[in-house]
DNA sequence: TTTTCAAATATTGTCGACAATATTTGAAAT
DNA sequence: ATTTCAAATATTGTCGACAATATTTGAAAA
């Protein structure tokens, strides 16, 4: 069930996933400069698998390199953050647009499932923005996987759901839309159903167009302040 | 004009690029196992920058590493194509539909002028096969650039765009589909003068489609053999 | 002959040291 | 006080050596 399923076997993955950790979570400020000697002794390991792990998240867009003068925490500024959500707009679109063809019949009901123990969640109010953003992750991942397609999940799963959160962690959540947001859902799951590929595309791309106008407005507003 | 300029500054980054160039133009195998000690020799460095370089060829999807087994060169399977045409069909369409809002005039101009050109080169004959994928190149290239999205740019002219070249040097090509995906270039260049942007999204997502199936259907055919 | 398994070899993973480059510091000049 | 610039410091880039792991080899047993 897990987009990122920790397995680490060198020293150089062990440091990639705890560096992206601290950056995606915000203990590592936008921005900030990433000293090779002080990460590695932080770490516990030499320079050279941390110098590994940092070429590899710069690949994931986690990290900004410049030659000679090290790394730095990539800034997300506003047009960043737009550009992100339209190669979502078109990755997911199509994700959802191969599911709607190679989903099988019980994946498109444990995803209509999944929706309502999603919506129980919601009425009960039980840690709802958790809830949400933990049921949006699984509806998202249960519709990549069933894409088939190796590439779409690697790109989907890997860097764009890293940079994902990393918008999320630092932007706040409109508890509004947690409710049009769950309608949209089931409008997908719908069209799933029905075989509908062309439509399960243009709604999965209205959804994230969606949460994007959301937290567009949200940063509009915080900048006034 | 070129999508990939060669600035080449750490010893890494000229492994990354020479490594790249001889796994795009088939020089390495598919499969074929990277010996880090017999590249770095070859190479005139040392093992650290080549294992930097193989990470981010990694993250290019060009090598596949196992750890402590040593990295091969990608393997480009049909599905594995299959996956990237349809990646880049995402892509591209949400590009061409960005760039119909965002080019300037002179910008489309100048890609109409590049089309007369590209006729006729291939016309005059001159280096068909060179015409047509350069042709190509530069089309696809331009409107890039005017999705002003820095994200697509760099996904699409980056490991998308190697993994394409990869595809292309080992199938053979259909020259009888030049001409088709001229006029389809010319139909493109129209809805971006128009401005429709949903228009141009489903041209490009059609041409691709197209050179999808030209591709599948020669290594169907070169498989009866 | 084929299979098994341990020794031998080859390859990858890691570290510490040094070289090359960038950044900071602080004294001298304006 | 501000600017300039060279020395001092800090940081990144690179290499060679050794440790850890994988692969191959070849002798012994079935």
């Amino acid at each position: 069930m897990y987009p990122t399923p920790p397995k680490e076997g060198t020293l150089a993955d062990v440091a990639s996933h705890r560096l992206a950790h601290s950056i995606v979570t915000g203990e590592l400020a936008q921005g900030q400069k990433l000293n090779e000697t002080e990460l590695a002794e932080r770490f516990g390991m030499g320079r050279g698998p941390l110098r590994e792990a940092l070429r590899h998240l710069e690949g994931m867009r986690l990290v900004k390199r410049v030659p000679n003068a090290g790394a730095r925490v990539v800034v997300l500024d506003q047009k960043t953050m737009s550009d992100l959500y339209e190669v979502r707009e078109a990755l997911e679109g199509m994700a959802c647009r191969l599911a709607a063809s190679r989903m099988t019949e019980q994946e498109i009901a444990q995803l209509s499932t999944l929706l309502d123990r999603h919506e129980q969640e919601i009425e009960q109010q039980n840690g709802m923005v958790y809830a949400q953003s933990e049921g949006d992750r699984d509806f998202h991942y249960q519709i990549l996987q069933g894409s088939r397609n190796a590439m779409l999940m690697d790109i989907l799963g890997g860097e764009q759901y890293q940079l994902l959160r990393m918008c999320r962690n630092r932007t706040s959540h409109n508890a509004l839309r947690t409710r049009p947001a769950l309608q949209q859902h089931r409008q997908i799951v719908a069209a799933l159903s029905q075989r509908d590929g062309e439509l399960a595309e243009i709604l999965m791309r209205r959804h994230i167009q969606g949460a994007w106008q959301s937290i567009s407005e949200m940063i509009d507003n915080e900048e006034k302040t």
